[in-house]
DNA sequence: AGCACGCCGACT
DNA sequence: GTCGGCGTGCTC
């Protein structure tokens, strides 16, 4: 007897091929289980979606079926709520079936033969649910700490968790899943944070927690056998608590019980490229398809989450998510039980300052007394390089990349020009390319150039030892080399840094005990930027820097010392800078909310982007416009308006046109509706005059920045 | 996306 | 005379 297998494949983004393909197979393989099958030429991976019973009559069929190549069967299937989930991510993204599934898994399983993965899984199978080692060193809950678990125990959820930087967050964390997993022995938990760099101190603190054997991570930096080595332990629930990145997400765990979010407002939650999912959103509908608690936490929630966690009030039911709030620092036994104040806000109104004041006299001041006193401060400004932009200052000539429309950035640690967009890099000229003038100069200020000015600043500064001023940076360009970045932090916990110049890299995450000073140089960009969400991230972001300076109460208070956020800026009046100054993310986000409201956007309309690239933007302009008129009595039916077509911001990069439209609707359904409904006229006009000369186009829902 | 097939320039 | 440029077409 012969059956039918319904099989999703990495089909093509944009290929006229469906979303599943039908092989023939002499056994009934059950869905979600893996098979190699031929496509054309070639042999390619893919999941079981469905077996139809017996193809009745092989004559009926339009094309000859092929037959499946092999089945990895020594795996169990991947069950239904991990392929529920992948359908819905896919609907949602609007992308294939199979590319959603196939990007979630580990790569190195592409290429492994049904014998090798039956070696590997000999090798890893012995272990079974890894039992939690119990914790001597856990600290005692704090009270704010033991009512929002109290809470996570007793209620539904999700939860946000809305605990200030220093308010033992990751504490609630390791608790919930230690109650879990202590109720639970087969229970699974998942962790999620927002960037790679600050999986390793996680992990190390659960580790220490419940064991090495229960925790593996997961996330782009592990090589492809690391991967998989955790998505099997992951997949066969030998592995309790699973860490990582957006990826992570799509981690097969038949026991799932809990997923964690932290710094759930983090923009890199957004996948940016192929299916544009939001790692955060997927968790919260992965939670309640199986029935596992979700704990989103952060000290500046998104204003979606902090929407979604309204309390109720007259005339409104309240938010779908339950609001755990821990607005105090965590007290420090060791010093008295003093509670590590926030640091104190200083705003420098740099129209006061003499022009070209790249460090106002008063921060360097403040900044000496650190020195004086052996405390380190951090600096950061949001640009890395020497400078943004090379010009002449004779005939205009500027550092203008060939291929984009942005500036090539000055480095001058090689003496080259950079494209920050395209890569493309060149020489510095001797001379002006355009008019041969000797004389060009560098615009503008990157990381590379304040650590030099920094440098000179405090040349004739010396530390108590008598000894000069040491300054460090970190930034990408820093941290290039493998292991780099651990080696800088480890300098800077060591102390043999005194200030520490760097990009918001720096600012993220990082338990830097000595540092007492935060300086922002120049953060006025995104206080009138022409993204609506750029004020959230500025105030998250200073939020955070600001989190960096004295998480050590004790060492504040061995020091005589306070922990001071400097922000030199041209708007000082800005009520945003007004809320950090209170630290109060509420009154921060119930004036943007209102804004947001009365603008109509997110989180009270929901938002769409169709994009296309093109060699010209009038092509790329006209497909986009095309697809608009074609959708037009879709449009009127689902109550959904679209914007003009737009070039991006930055419209050009490596000599591609990009242009995009704007897609906006009260309901989500709405917009579901109408971009299901859109993506076959896109395929169509694809193949029409209109579509000659498109590159690719895509569709990114939910989109992070516009 | 791969990987073919298919028609026009500079090399052994 | 061939090696190879990437234009377009197909994959259950």
């Amino acid at each position: 007897m012969t059956w039918r297998l319904e099989i999703a494949l990495q089909t093509p983004a944009h290929s006229a091929l469906g979303d599943l393909l039908s092989y023939a197979s002499a056994e009934p393989l059950a869905a979600g289980t893996l098979v190699r099958v031929p496509l054309g030429r070639r042999e390619v991976m893919g999941v079981v979606w469905a077996a139809e019973a017996a193809a009745p009559d092989p004559q009926a069929e339009k094309v000859a079926l092929r037959e499946v190549a092999g089945a990895l069967d020594a795996l169990p299937p991947l069950n239904a709520a991990w392929r529920d989930l992948v359908s819905f991510a896919a609907r949602y993204y609007q992308r294939s079936l199979g590319e959603v599934a196939l990007a979630a898994l580990p790569p190195q399983l592409r290429d492994l033969s049904a014998v090798q993965l039956a070696r590997r899984l000999k090798r890893q199978d012995t272990a079974g649910a890894q039992p939690p080692v119990a914790d001597q060193s856990a600290p005692t809950p704090s009270a704010e700490q033991a009512q929002a678990l109290a809470r996570v125990a007793a209620e539904p959820g999700p939860f946000l968790l809305f605990g200030s930087t220093g308010s033992g967050k990751t504490e609630v964390y390791l608790r919930a899943v230690a109650s879990l997993l202590e109720r639970d022995p087969q229970a699974q938990a998942l962790v999620m944070v927002p960037e790679i760099n600050l999986t390793p101190q996680l992990e190390a603190r659960f580790a220490q927690r419940f064991g090495a054997g229960a925790v593996v991570s997961l996330h782009s930096g592990m090589t492809n056998p690391q991967r998989l080595a955790s998505w099997l332990a992951a997949h066969l629930g030998t592995a309790r608590i699973v860490l990582g990145t957006r990826m992570a997400v799509f981690a097969s765990m038949p026991r799932l019980s809990l997923i964690v979010v932290d710094e759930e407002h983090d923009p890199s939650y957004k996948q940016q490229e192929g299916a544009r999912y939001s790692a955060r959103d997927l968790a919260v509908w992965r939670g309640r398809r199986e029935g596992a608690k979700v704990l989103l936490g952060s000290a500046t929630p998104s204003l979606e989450s902090w929407q979604q966690s309204r309390p109720p009030s007259e005339g409104d039911a309240g938010g779908r998510y339950a609001r755990l709030e821990m607005p105090s620092r965590i007290r420090d036994p060791d010093n008295g039980g003093a509670e590590a104040a926030l640091p104190g806000v200083r705003l420098v109104d740099m129209n006061l300052q003499p022009p070209k004041t790249v460090l106002s006299a008063a921060l360097m001041d403040a900044i000496g007394q650190r020195i004086a006193r052996g405390e380190q401060s951090m600096v950061f400004l949001n640009r890395r390089g020497y400078a943004p932009v090379l010009a002449c200052g004779d005939c205009g000539w500027k550092s203008e990349c060939p291929h984009c429309s942005a500036y090539r950035v000055f480095h001058k640690i090689d003496r080259s020009l950079r494209c920050h967009h395209c890569g493309f890099a060149e020489r510095v000229p001797r001379a002006c390319p355009s008019c041969g003038n000797l004389d060009i100069a560098p615009i503008g200020r990157g990381t590379e150039r304040l650590e030099e000015h920094l440098a000179e600043l405090f040349e004739p500064v010396r530390r108590p030892d008598g000894s000069p001023v040491r300054i460090a940076r970190i930034d990408a360009d820093s941290t290039r080399k493998q292991g780099a970045l651990e080696q800088q932090l480890a300098a800077v916990h060591a102390g043999e840094v005194d200030i520490l110049v760097g990009t918001q890299m720096i600012a993220k995450g990082h338990d830097f005990r000595r540092i007492t000073l935060v300086a922002a140089l120049n953060p006025d960009g995104a206080l009138f930027s022409s993204d609506f969400r750029a004020p959230e991230r500025l105030f998250s972001l200073l939020m955070q820097a600001a989190g960096r300076a004295g998480r050590d109460a004790a060492y504040l208070a061995a020091q005589g010392s306070t922990a001071q956020m400097w922000i030199q800026t041209h708007h000082p009046q800005h009520p945003l800078f007004a809320a950090l100054a209170e630290h109060d993310y509420p009154a921060f986000a119930a004036q943007e909310l209102d804004e947001r409201r009365a603008a109509g956007m997110p989180p009270f309309a929901f938002q769409a982007l169709l994009r296309a690239d093109a060699r010209t933007q009038d092509v790329a302009q006209a497909f986009l416009q095309a697809a608009a008129e074609s959708a037009q009595a879709l449009q009127e039916a689902a109550q959904v308006s679209c914007y003009p077509a737009v070039p991006l911001a930055i419209q050009r990069v490596a000599n591609v046109e990009r242009a995009q439209m704007l897609v906006e609707s009260g309901s989500r359904a709405a917009l579901q509706r109408f971009l299901a409904g859109t993506l076959p006229t896109l395929h169509a006009l694809r193949q029409a005059p209109v579509g000659k000369g498109v590159i690719r186009w895509l569709v990114d829902v939910d989109p992070q920045a516009i």
